[in-house]
RNA sequence: GCCGACUUGGCUCAGUGGUAGAGCACUCCCUUCACACGGGAGGGGUCACUGGUUCGAAUCCAGUAGUCGGCACCA
């Protein structure tokens, strides 16, 4: 087993940390072969080791060797007489091609050892301090002490050979990163062969635990089941499980689950429990079940009956050996199912330049500074909108803007807030079947959020969740609906219409909220509880009599009945409007406070959707008049642009507009249009690709195309017009 | 040594066959009565490299390089 001599306490391998490569040193010595003048140079990096040995093994084909196969050595320092003898395990190829076998202090040497009888003889106490069996001359000295006194004496007696440097990584305890000292000890073991069949069993049948992402997990997870060996569970420690194990006056063991049982089965009241306690990850292993009130039986009742297997497990990389794995098995074994179906592993948080964080390297974060800093709902949106199961540097400005998007979410429900007399949360009010294009887009885009948000859900794509959040309520909801809605809301005239539009903006806030509250629940509740009309009776059905709280509603789960395709294509004809108008007011840098006319020539479908949103483009394209034509009539001192479906627009620039400029804004647009259109005609010109790929797929391009032209002979025309 | 993942705009990252995306940073304009932790408009990437499969590749396959990780070994 590996000891750690600081701890005083065994450590399985999974405890164990490669400590960083230190500059080792390979010593080569001799031992003299009995009744000859011969000697044997065997090579060590533990030369104290030495002292414990009980053989020198050679490979049975090493012809160098042969002839002293079954001779003995007089082993220095230590008077003993030790035999050479044939191991298959040895490397002819390596060092010296002799090994020194040290049954006690060594994991291969323990095997040679188990093969060829060799006596075990342990040379170091528990704190790695030599003991008796080291001889007088060492027995007390530190190993590392006793390793350089070894060599001096070999020197001493003309039987060093040399020493060389040597690269070696050491293992090392984990927690107090003492160098290991491999050691013969007498320990409790868990035989894991059936408990590991069990769990491969159950991801061979049933691909259980289902591992999200599956690559590489479920591999690593599997191969290192199949090459599972024997768990060390005794622990040398003070803080743990008691081993359940007692003994009586001759030493025999008695295992039971409460010192009563003991007693009776030995038939002796004097009995006492091995001190040792159990490796606290063997404990963690119960965890599904004992926590559940598990009764030692496989007949599940209670909450155990109730709980268990779960669904999904979510945790570190780091933990699936730990615990993951021994979770499975143990509940295999001891309840006869699974534990759980899923498990996510998450990714690891690195510090801002990819590294992993570390106590010594001091490059870790404190949780409660962010906290402190930007608040706990932006750190676990930051969280949430990270966790795609790949690693991700840490960094603040990430934080930040999502204490930014909260800061938003406050801005915008408080500004509903100050207009919500004579609202309340109402979801029939989301309920109309004629309503304007604005209310039929948004309630579209709820709804298709909500259905979006839980499909990512439940693929354990939380960071597609938080995205589909973020842009709904910041660009949808805060960037257009509420500029749409706020006339509306904010009218001086109370009456029926306003506490309509109010109610409306109110509910799909509320919705908002709901969908939001697993990932900012401070702030969702703070806000949810202070709009209008919220109370117990919003409350999910199993717990309407509970007090009122964001956290007992229903997540949302989207209408697909209430995705409008024609309401989101007619807003988005009312928003690239907008928003070409709006370019070239920056464009053309016409000041905010000035007002331009807007002349749009589009399809009879869209006039009539601008006609019926006139009042909010007029608005937020800071215009004071919407002339919608047949074809544009303004004059030629204009700036024109293009719309999807063939439509154009302009704003009159009389004495404002320098047609150089324009001229070039234009021929850069259409610069674009035409770099696009040549691609996808060379597209279209393969016969390949016009043969091979689907039909729907070569029309969309067709489609592209023509849309192309319609907007490239309509910024010809103006082009030409400006000269 | 074996296995795996990653390499996308300045930075941090999404995006698994069909016109390259986000946040931050950057440029210009704006103290318009929810929010300057804000609003509007922009610029910026031959998706590490080479080859292959395909009508079509950031996306599939092979190889190369770099980065990181897991496992094994270390007399």
């Amino acid at each position: 087993v590996n000891w750690c001599p600081r701890d005083k306490t065994v450590l399985s391998d999974l405890e164990v940390k490669e400590e960083t490569k230190k500059d080792g040193k390979l010593v080569h010595l001799r031992y003299p072969i009995k009744g000859t003048d011969a000697v044997i140079t065997v090579a060590t990096t533990r030369p104290e080791t030495m002292l414990g040995d009980t053989a020198v093994a050679v490979n049975p084909e090493d012809e160098r060797y042969s002839k002293f196969i079954g001779s003995e050595i007089e082993l220095p320092l230590t008077g003993r007489t030790i035999k050479i003898i044939a191991d298959s395990y040895v490397d002819s190829s390596f060092g010296t091609g002799a090994v020194k076998i040290t049954p006690a202090h060594d994991p291969n040497d323990y095997e040679i050892g188990m093969r060829h009888g060799l006596e075990q003889l342990v040379i170091m106490n528990d704190d790695a301090t030599m003991n008796s069996n080291a001889g007088p001359e060492f027995e007390g000295l530190d190993r590392f002490k006793a390793r350089e006194k070894v060599i001096e004496r070999f020197d001493e007696l003309g039987l060093l050979d040399k020493v060389e440097d040597y690269e070696i990584a050491l293992p090392a305890c984990e927690r107090c990163k003492t160098i290991l000292e491999p050691m013969l000890s007498e320990q409790w073991f868990v035989k894991m062969d059936e408990m590991r069949d069990l769990a491969l069993e159950l991801m061979r049948d049933e691909s259980i635990p289902r591992f999200s992402p599956e690559i590489p997990h479920k591999k690593v997870y599997t191969s290192w089941l199949e090459n599972l060996k024997d768990w060390t569970i005794s622990r040398q420690l003070w803080w743990g499980h008691q081993i359940p194990a007692w003994y009586d006056r001759d030493g025999n063991i008695f295992v039971a689950r409460s010192e009563a049982e003991a007693k009776k089965k030995a038939g002796t009241e004097e009995l006492t429990q091995d001190e040792d306690v159990l490796d606290t990850w063997f404990s963690s292993a119960l965890w599904s079940f004992s926590t559940m009130g598990w009764d030692g039986s496989k007949d599940k009742s209670g909450d155990l009956a109730a709980f268990h297997p779960t669904n999904v497990l979510v945790t570190g990389r780091d933990i699936i050996f730990l615990w993951v794995s021994r979770m499975v098995m143990t509940s295999m074994k001891f309840v006869g199912e699974k534990p759980f179906s899923d498990v996510v592993v998450t990714g690891t948080v690195l510090d801002k330049n990819g590294q992993r964080m570390s106590k010594t390297k001091g490059n870790g974060i404190d949780p409660l500074d962010v906290f402190e800093k930007y608040g706990v709902d932006a750190t676990r949106m930051t969280l949430a909108g990270s966790a795609t199961g790949a690693d991700f540097a840490w960094r603040d400005e990430r934080v930040e803007s999502f204490r930014n998007f909260a800061n938003k979410i406050w801005n915008a429900t408080r500004f509903c807030l100050l207009n919500s007399d004579g609202a309340q949360v109402d979801h029939s009010s989301l309920l109309f079947s004629e309503g304007s294009v604005a209310d039929r887009w948004i309630r579209s885009r709820l709804n298709r959020t909500a259905i979006e948000v839980n499909r990512a859900l439940s693929e354990y794509q939380f960071h597609e969740a938080v995205q589909l959040l973020y842009h709904f309520f910041w660009d949808d909801f805060c960037d257009w609906y509420i500029e749409l809605a706020k006339d509306e809301i904010t009218s001086a005239e109370a009456g029926p219409a306003r506490d309509a539009a109010r109610t409306r903006i109110i509910t799909i806030i509320e919705i908002a909220l709901r969908m939001l509250h697993p990932f900012m629940p401070y702030l969702t509740e703070e806000l949810w509880l202070k709009l209008p009309g919220t109370s117990n009776e919003l409350n999910h059905a199993a717990y309407r009599s509970a007090t009122a709280t964001i956290m007992l509603t229903e997540f949302p789960n989207g209408n697909a009945s209430m995705i409008d395709e024609s309401a989101e294509a007619e807003m988005g004809a009312v928003i690239e409007l907008i928003s070409r108008a709006r370019n070239i007011r920056a464009e053309m840098n016409i000041k905010p406070s000035d007002r331009i006319t807007l002349h749009v020539a589009s399809g009879p479908q869209q006039k009539m959707v601008f006609a019926a949103n006139e009042s909010q483009i007029l608005k937020l394209a800071k215009a004071s008049e919407l002339k919608i034509e047949d074809a544009v009539s303004a004059p030629k001192a204009s700036a024109r642009g293009v719309l999807t479906g063939g439509g154009e627009l302009a704003v009159p620039l009389e004495g404002l507009i320098d047609f150089g400029k324009e001229a070039e804004r234009l021929a850069g647009q259409l610069d674009k249009l035409k770099t696009e259109n040549e691609r996808l005609a060379g597209q279209l010109s393969n016969s390949n690709f016009v043969e091979r790929a689907p039909a729907e797929k070569v029309q969309e391009i067709r489609d592209r195309v023509s849309e192309i032209e319609t907007q490239m002979a309509a910024l010809k025309l103006n082009l030409e017009a400006l000269r």
